[in-house]
RNA sequence: GCCAGAUUAGCUCAGUUGGCAGAGCAGCUGAUUCGUAAUCAGCAGGUCGCGGGUUCAAGUCCCGUGUCUGGCUCCA
């Protein structure tokens, strides 16, 4: 008999060598309908596999993460199953359960899979699962598994095996497919019953690009065909969200083949709430002892030779502006810190004088990959909301958790509540792909790794994600379709101030190399807008929408007296405008609730006679009636 | 940069087998002066992304290219 130890830490004994799917029959056969697979002794395994010693054991179903991934997993093999099905020859490379559902890279050789093949694909896996296939595991010598592929002409999975251990490998079988897989699976096919695929896309083999591309089908499943239909709803929900949508229907930016591709253009409105939100920065730097700056959108060549970004993204950069005059070359700056550098460079600088804080919203300028434009969230020019610390060694801790404080104050300003930090450390296996002494990387490894823990910011840690220069810490948040965002970023810096010598006078009158700190809490605020459109769908907080109230005029007759409201509310500090076109009411309202104006107010006869407003609000209707104090003292209480 | 798809009026989209370029919304003009999500009528709006080719004839077929979309790679 061995003991195993429920979630809720009964324990109980059974039979040497009983399976979690036994385990479950025991509780209920309803229980055991809904077991796809089952964590043992923290592992993750087939609900159908002897359990041999003393464990603990969860039952993993549809309402477990990890349930989901094995039954995704398993959709993964169902789908390859059918594509073998239909197109014989093609080759597997590997397919695993993704956050929301799963992909399986193939190639399918001489053909092309395009959009229309998905619905024949999905008919098929349907057809497939209905067999209530089992998912059958079986333990296999390495030379075996090699024979098999080679006589299946599958080079994918070959170069898989290589890497394999003999002794660890295993292979899955369901119906006529068998593949290579560590598991685990769900018990049968006929837990499947909704399938979609979602999207096609090309994918480099094992994510190389000098390897050959493969073909990645993306898809989702469900065990209902309801919770399908829920999902394809929540996706067809979240793309009304995406800001490049909204950005064009409230005319907040655009961009113009004629100007450049990823070059974002600020129409009236965007500008309008973008200021608004460089405003907040700025005050809120002022008092928190920033300096502001202004630099130049070019600089020599020089510059960036002394940074080491030349050397680093020369090649990959707008290449160098070439004068009249021979011999001069100038690159549009990619990033501020140089120029700050020289800020910081151009007078003797006293121990007194650091920490030395210099902000600029700099616009900078690099040549992203074609492919990789998006929207507002990947541009070719965009403005960072930028500051350089200059601070002594002593100094990194207090300032880090300073601007970690300004970082998430802005953040839930915005209405961000739920976003995830990242510490980005070296890749230990690969340090000369950096600059900067190896004590130095050490010394701002540890600085970011103490300071998160002492304001309790909960953190992931990425190895290799470091920039060059020095570890940093980033704030993600994710956009309406759950792709993830860099926006703020702090970044400690031992190396610029050593390629530009900078230097202070310390309290025991010898010179001293200074700290630098990089951080921007909106990352860039091009793709900062891009994301908080997406986070509240267009509705702008009041303090920061281009216009918070809108004045319907019921008729040509209450022009002059929406003109009056106009004034006294503009003079209360509030920001809006008249509709006065000559439509209908409703239709005025129609407008204003697409274009989402918060308040809409209505005039006419009955507004005349009482001097009170009819007040609208965006998305809920009709408030009633109320003074013009009333409504003025209504928004300020929501700003 | 790579793979796949898309590209027609300001916007959203039709356009059959290659045979005169279409609709709705927006815009303009006129009528209507209206009470909480679309008043009515008329008008105007196009080098079908761009450049080649095939053809008697190309929005439609072929080649090249720009831009966009979904991914991959990249992201100072």
């Amino acid at each position: 008999m061995i003991r195993i130890t429920f979630p809720d830490g009964r324990v109980q004994e059974y039979p040497h060598g009983v399976t979690a799917m036994e385990v479950a029959k025991s509780i209920s056969e309803g229980l055991a309908r809904n077991v796809l697979s089952a964590k043992v002794n923290g592992e993750v395994i087939d609900a159908q596999r002897p359990i041999t010693t003393d464990s603990t054991l969860q039952l993993l179903t549809w309402n477990d993460k990890e349930g989901k991934a094995t039954y995704w997993h398993s959709s993964a093999h169902l789908m390859a199953e059918a594509l073998e099905a239909l197109y014989p020859g093609t080759r597997f490379g590997i397919g695993p359960a993704i956050e929301n559902g799963f992909y399986y890279d193939i190639d399918p050789g001489d053909h092309t899979l395009t959009a229309q093949d998905l619905v024949q694909i999905e008919t098929k896996m349907i057809e497939l699962a209905k067999k209530n296939s089992e998912y059958r595991r079986q333990e296999i010598s390495k030379d075996e598994a090699i024979r098999y592929f080679t006589e299946k002409n599958d080079p994918y999975k070959i170069e898989l095996l290589q890497d394999l251990k003999d002794g660890d490998i295993t292979f899955y079988t369901q119906g006529e497919f068998t593949d290579l897989c560590k598991g685990p699976h769900i018990p049968n096919t006929g837990h499947i019953k909704a399938v979609k695929l979602l999207n096609i896309a090309g994918a480099y083999w094992r994510g190389d690009e000098t390897r050959p591309q493969l073909t990645r089908i993306y898809g989702i499943t469900f065990p209902k065909q309801k919770e399908l239909e829920e999902y394809l709803h929540l996706l067809e929900e979240a793309k009304k969200r995406d800001h490049r949508k909204l950005g064009q229907e409230l005319e907040l930016f655009m961009f113009s083949e004629k100007v450049g591709s990823g070059l974002p253009i600020w129409l009236p409105k965007g500008t309008a709430l973008r200021q608004r939100l460089e405003d907040f920065l700025k005050a809120e730097q002022i008092k928190r002892g920033y300096t502001p700056v202004i630099t130049p959108h070019i600089g020599h060549k020089a510059l960036y030779e002394t940074s080491g970004h030349w050397e680093k993204y020369g090649q990959d950069s707008f290449q160098p502006i070439h004068t009249p005059r021979e011999g001069e070359e100038f690159m549009l700056k990619p990033m501020n810190c140089p120029h700050h550098c020289e800020i910081f460079g151009h007078k003797p600088r006293s121990y007194r004088d650091l920490p030395l804080r210099i902000a600029e919203f700099g616009t900078v300028y690099r040549y992203e990959q074609s492919g990789e434009l998006h929207g507002l969230t990947r541009v070719r020019s965009f403005t960072q909301d930028d500051a350089h610390i200059f601070c002594t060694p002593d100094q990194v801790k207090d300032e880090f958790l300073n601007v970690l404080d300004l970082t998430m104050m802005v953040i839930r300003k915005l209405g961000f509540e739920t976003f995830t930090a990242q510490i980005s450390l070296r890749d230990p296996e690969n340090k000369s792909k950096y600059l900067g002494s190896d004590e130095n990387w050490a010394k701002a490894e540890q600085a970011i790794i103490d300071a998160t823990k002492e304001v309790g910011l909960p953190t992931t840690t990425e190895l290799g994600e470091a920039a060059f220069y020095g570890p940093k810490l980033d704030f993600m948040v994710k956009d309406a379709l759950g792709r993830s965002w860099q926006l703020g970023t702090i970044q400690v810096d031992y190396n610029l101030p050593e390629r530009f010598q900078l230097e202070y006078i310390g309290a025991d009158n010898s010179k001293h190399r200074p700290v630098m700190i990089h951080r921007a809490p909106f990352g860039s605020m091009e793709r900062f807008i891009g994301v908080l459109t997406e986070h509240c769908a267009g509705k702008f907080p009041l303090w920061l929408t281009p216009d918070q109230f809108a004045i319907l005029t019921v008729s040509d007759r209450f022009q002059s007296l929406a003109e009056t409201v106009l004034q006294t509310l503009q003079q209360a500090g509030l920001r809006g405008f008249i509709d006065d076109r000559t439509e209908s009411i409703g239709k005025k309202i129609r407008d204003n609730e697409l274009r989402k104006i918060p308040y809409m107010l209505i005039l006419g006869e009955k507004e005349a006679e009482s001097g009170q407003l009819s007040v609208r609000r965006q998305g809920e209707g009709d408030q009633g009636s109320m003074t013009i104090p009333d409504f003025v003292q209504l928004i300020q209480s929501q700003i």
